[in-house]
DNA sequence: GGATTCCTGGTAAGCGCTTTCCGCCGGGTA
DNA sequence: TACCCGGCGGAAAGCGCTTACCAGGAATCC
């Protein structure tokens, strides 16, 4: 007896239920049990298909997803790799990616990298010894060519083992979903310039993540094409969080008390830079300060006063990446997603 | 050759790299290497060791986690049920979850019921085909005695495979970790109480939630305690949302003018409330009307003005549930983890 | 009418790993 | 010197499932 576990097995014989017990109880070959309940290509007659389903219902027969999966060499995960699912930019992604996995039957682990690139890998490598079916990178990376090259050759592996894997945002990986930070950043600069704002000021995410790059070369960019003037001590970084946009807000303003509007890079700093204009320093937004945040996540609306922010479409994002690695196919280049500047109570014409 | 996929395999030879292989290039056999790389109770010698673990690494090699699992009869996977990861409530839980998850070195696989009791139900069944090790039920159940049942013969079913079970919260499934809902729910309205409101209403999520009776309860008991009155009518269901806060509050100051505070069931709907007695009826909260919430999610100290509310320690919880998995043992009953009221700008006293 | 297809059911060879034996070797012990 | 014991390595039997291949029987074709 090879395996301990099959003494315990027998004492609770009643909880393991395989097919060949199936089989047996209906008086077929295992052979013809899993055509009748994995559907394979072949058909199996009515009747004996009526013996195995009555023997598997009977019985209480669920079917044992690693040995498939060794078998087939194939399983039904998908692994989503987020930052931090308390994040509501990532739970608004993983909801999407979760409906979508649930169309196409598939489950989803997820793995919360905390920020730290190197667990991002570490992760990968596990979904790959999961021999997970897809891998979903859902945050931004880091500007850092070893740890970038290092995760790439980590994501060959995986799909050398047959796996897929898609992302969300461009981050050098096929196929991807693509979202228009710059584009939004643009806008939302241009919004704030049209405003009559010109010492404006930017509430950054960790320098290093390639989102906050972006966004910021987008909100440089719009600044310098309308001529505006943007220096690097009006450009604070600190977490993605909203104590980091709360303390990053009180070191603009300590250091520029001139600006008249600010541009957090997410929504979650957006909420603290409210909180330090308003409460902290006393400043009314918008009539004073105005506010623009990033993402829309569902409670930008509630903030006081209702942030203007830049709409991305989380939940459709998650939803399509997990379609590209279901879809087997077309890692075809898509239209990106709409990106839309949503104008809500926190920005105002600059004070007179 | 039975398995079509091995001539697929030895076209990516260099992707599938098995004990097997590792073996071979150690010159050992697939016994010790397993015994190094796995990690056994069997010791082995220094020099052998050496060499599987160079062969390893030169290799490439990661174990295949289904093989395992099938040799093995135990996975390092986890289930996490909730009713939706976007709701802030369970996307704390997940956060706190994942945490312990990490400590552990477990996967979890996340599902979402979007509040319907059979997927919840078919999820499990799914974890129980996963071989997961445990589950994890984040999510309040329905007071329905079918839907109890069968969700409870499931449960018994993955156990019986070896599987383990916790949740957050009472629900007749041990072990678990507790949540003093009634108790959180009873400070609110004690405190509303004594700021002298007499006429409060109640916006609750969907009837059928346990977690809803139990706070609706708790909010009753103190009423009853303090000798305060709360008639029916003062208490309209809904769903567990923004809309359906806001929704809920026009209803019940259409049929209730009088009421003079709201008690929301969640912070997401008390986010409904406030806009609701804010912007859509022009009273001032909480001058005219106090609203207090539940949970304590992150943004509720950034609504405004900034919410009163019952905190749950939501993260906690999650961490906690997993330990209780994790740690094989003592499903001993634990202290409730502290719920504490947490008075800010919504509430006060009740208009002269 | 005999040979060829189809169809459907069964047999058995793995999928990659774990773990039980078994055997070998060196060192105590009697 | 004979014997036993402890340590360490390997052979091999599965874990539960999929599927290529085979084998009859019925249906089809010259």
């Amino acid at each position: 007896m090879p395996n301990p576990r099959s003494t315990t097995r027998a004492t609770r014989s009643t909880g393991a239920v395989t097919l060949q017990r199936v089989a047996e109880h209906a008086g077929v070959s295992i052979a013809t049990a899993s055509r009748v309940l994995h559907g394979g290509t072949r058909t199996v007659g009515e009747e004996l298909r009526r013996k195995v389903e009555d023997a598997a219902r009977d019985l209480g027969y669920v079917s044992n997803a690693p040995a498939q999966a060794l078998a087939r060499s194939s399983t039904s995960v998908v692994g989503l790799v987020v930052h931090d699912i308390a994040d509501p930019y990532f739970a608004a992604i993983a909801a999407g990616a979760m409906r979508a996995a649930k169309r196409h039957r598939l489950m989803v682990m997820i793995a919360a990298t905390f920020g730290d690139p190197e667990l991002e890998i570490e992760y990968v490598r596990s979904l790959r010894a999961q021999r997970a079916r897809a891998v979903l990178l859902a945050g931004s990376g880091v500007a850092d060519p070893d740890l970038t090259a290092r995760l790439a050759a980590e994501l060959d592996a995986f799909r050398a083992d047959g796996g897929r894997v898609s992302c969300i945002g461009e981050r050098g990986v096929e196929p991807y979903v693509p979202l228009d930070h710059t584009g939004g950043a643009e806008r939302a600069a241009t919004e704030l310039w049209q405003l009559g704002h010109r010492r404006i000021g930017v509430v950054a995410g960790p320098e290093g993540l390639v989102t906050v790059q972006r966004r910021l070369a987008g909100i440089r960019a719009a600044w310098s094409r309308l001529g505006g003037e943007l220096p690097d001590r009006r450009v604070v970084f600190a977490d993605f969080t909203r104590s980091g946009g709360r303390e990053a807000a009180l070191g603009l303003f300590a250091a520029e008390p001139g600006v008249t509007a600010v541009l957090a890079l997410n929504d979650v700093m957006a909420a603290g830079v409210l909180a330090a204009v308003q409460d902290d320093l006393g400043r009314r937004v918008p009539e004073e300060v105005s506010v623009v945040g990033f993402d829309d996540v569902p409670f930008a609306v509630d903030l006081r006063p209702s942030l203007t922010t830049v709409r991305l479409p989380l939940e459709e994002a998650g939803e399509r990446a997990v379609q590209l690695i279901a879809d087997g196919a077309s890692p075809a280049r898509q239209a990106p997603l709409g990106v839309a500047l949503v104008v809500r109570g926190s920005t105002g014409p600059v004070a007179g």
